[in-house]
DNA sequence: ACGGAGCTTGCGTGCCACGCATATTCTGCG
DNA sequence: CGCAGAATATGCGTGGCACGCAAGCTCCGT
């Protein structure tokens, strides 16, 4: 990976982590005072470059629930190949989001309110790309003539987002690695 | 229903097909230059009013989607309550997305063009809480505690949108009923 | 039929996304 | 090591848009 390449994502995780920590500051009823020039300040770069790397502060905000969504695919491949498929996915998910366990308020912020729900749900849904191409490889079939990889792709992507907002309503009790287990259980096999 | 509410309404859907219909006509290359002021005059309101209903031009000419899916819940609910719980699934779903056959220009308009794509991803994401009450409803379970509900909605509805992509994608020679049967069966147990 | 509620509209404001041109920094190769 | 070319950061300017506010007009329920 270039210097280049590095810096680019230093600078794009910089914005990112600077918006949503903004936006976790303001807290959801303020989040309009979340200003483009805020955030390009707080990251160190102009708010024209800000603008270079997202074309929203919304999609600036939920960027790292992006970025974590597009390692799924990966995660998935990680796993042993005899490893039967429904435990496979279950393991995957589990060890990619759960690693560390999510930081609560910047789940709840980005699920939770209005505004960024929409960009949270295009987050999560970024999932399903790149996991319906692993879940093809791993069962031997065509993604792109098969139903089941892309139609499994997205129904554990939804399992994944309803088991997150579960999680936020649910009290600390309960870990996130159970919630996804059972939600999971829905829509794949459970061994 | 009132004059005043209906009047509303015929307001809400004539903005919405005004939208829709500039928007394919120019294509989703030219789509940034449907500009609001274009919509409403179609319309036959003032941008202001426009506004007043949508906060979006994405949102307006998505909304037609909107609207089928906050009616999923109903259709399963209107499904013979002795029906399986999978039939009556897939029986509610092609009744409400194949009567009539969806219009492929609009269908691909919304789900094709990226700067579209979100907003129909919301639209589409729209029928999981409706749903996911009348599945609580049908299986006597409560949509608040038990995860089947919620995770069942959301992979229902990403298999409507992973059927809706593949028709579109396929020619005209397979009938969108066939494509959903074969995606809902992916997720709900079919007989 | 009447008073109030609801809807439409024009105007003004502040923010924002993005094209363009320029300065600066990095990369690969001779 | 140094240079030509490419990639990136930044300033500036433009056009558009969402929305608050305050009339003016229409409709509803009594």
């Amino acid at each position: 990976m270039n210097l280049r390449e590095r810096n680019k994502e230093a600078t794009r995780v910089a914005i990112g982590d600077a918006a949503l920590r903004l936006a976790i500051e303001q807290g959801p009823s303020g989040l309009a005072l979340v200003r483009v020039h805020d955030i390009a300040t707080t990251a160190g770069v102009s708010p024209r470059t800000y603008n270079n790397y997202f074309s929203s502060r919304e999609e600036a905000i939920c960027s790292f629930q992006a970025d974590r969504s597009r390692q799924v695919g990966q995660a998935l491949r990680d796993r042993p190949a005899d490893e039967p498929f429904g435990q496979a996915v279950i393991a995957a998910v589990i060890a990619l989001y759960t690693e560390p366990e999510p930081d609560r308020a910047g789940l709840r912020m980005i699920m939770m309110t209005p505004e960024l729900a929409g960009e949270a749900l295009k987050a999560f849904t970024m999932a399903e790309d790149p996991l319906a191409e692993a879940i093809a490889a791993r069962t031997g079939m065509d993604a792109a003539r098969d139903l089941f990889p892309a139609v499994t792709a997205a129904a554990v992507a939804g399992a994944i987002r309803v088991a997150g907002r579960r999680w936020l309503e649910a009290g600390s009790g309960v870990s996130f690695a159970d919630t996804l287990r059972a939600a999971l259980g829905c829509v794949v096999a459970a061994p």
